[in-house]
DNA sequence: CTAAAATTGAAAACGGTTTTCATTTTCAAA
DNA sequence: TTTGAAAATGAAAACCGTTTTCAATTTTAG
């Protein structure tokens, strides 16, 4: 049940190349014409399918109509969460045990998952609240 | 500039009506046939896409490939949590009491002001993480 | 070697969304 | 009220990421 194909290891290598960042289905395609180890689309979405599946790779949704993303699961972003102003765009960093009861809480309360990498939490932030610059 | 159309007030009739809930493009379609007041679906993508453009609307993404889900921006959406599953697009509302608590701790101890209304928490839901198929 | 099982990929299908464009509706000036 | 330019409409076609189909190829077991 799985041959180890040449097909298979371009595209993990591919991923491993963009460790961290995310990549799209278009994208790898492009990537291993240009290597000139061209594989086609369809087996493309079959692998990045399976990776998805067995966990060795996360898939993101982004929400305008363009494609999916996909990165290696390895992540080390799991260590602090996002905050972002409505506002004036800043994006703070913030590490809090708090936060983390909440992961906690989603998982137990509400079999959720919580993926701090992908989640943002919008608001306001203490300037823009206090009138202060824009 | 815009003119007030019996199509524009029949969608926007139709966002009123599901208040609390989201509903996909093609449901207010339907919906609409229902009714006797059958709108085209080009003009429904297009108000959608105004009155999201103007924050009277909210778009979410599913990330799957079945289409996205809007919902009126207004009072109600500060009544609940949005979690969505990043593999299968699915958006899942929750009320509770734990995620007000989130709320005053990030002012409290942020001073971050939270907009529950902008704010998805990403994550992987039940069905996802126990295997099942969508 | 041989055959069954797995993999591949071109082409077609699919489904939500956007574009095109001819027609209809609306508003306001005359 | 008439008139015409601007705005809105919607059927059909285009679009685009993804999935399915299926015949051909590759891999592994026997």
């Amino acid at each position: 049940m799985g041959y180890n194909t040449k097909q298979q290891d371009a595209i993990l290598s591919v991923l491993k190349s963009t460790k961290g960042k995310h990549i799209t289905a278009d994208e790898i395609y492009l990537k291993l014409i240009h290597q000139g180890k061209a594989v086609g689309k369809t087996t493309i979405y079959r692998h990045l399918e399976k990776l998805t599946a067995d966990g060795t790779v996360r898939r993101f949704a982004t929400g305008d109509n363009s494609g999916a993303c996909y990165q290696l699961s390895s992540s080390h972003c799991n260590e602090h969460y996002h905050l972002k102003c409505s506002e004036c765009g800043k994006l703070i960093h913030v590490e809090c045990d708090f936060l983390d009861e909440l992961a906690k809480h989603l998982m137990t309360d509400h079999s959720f998952e919580l993926d701090k990498c992908k989640t943002v939490l919008y608001g306001k932030c203490k300037d823009c609240r206090e009138g202060k610059e824009e």
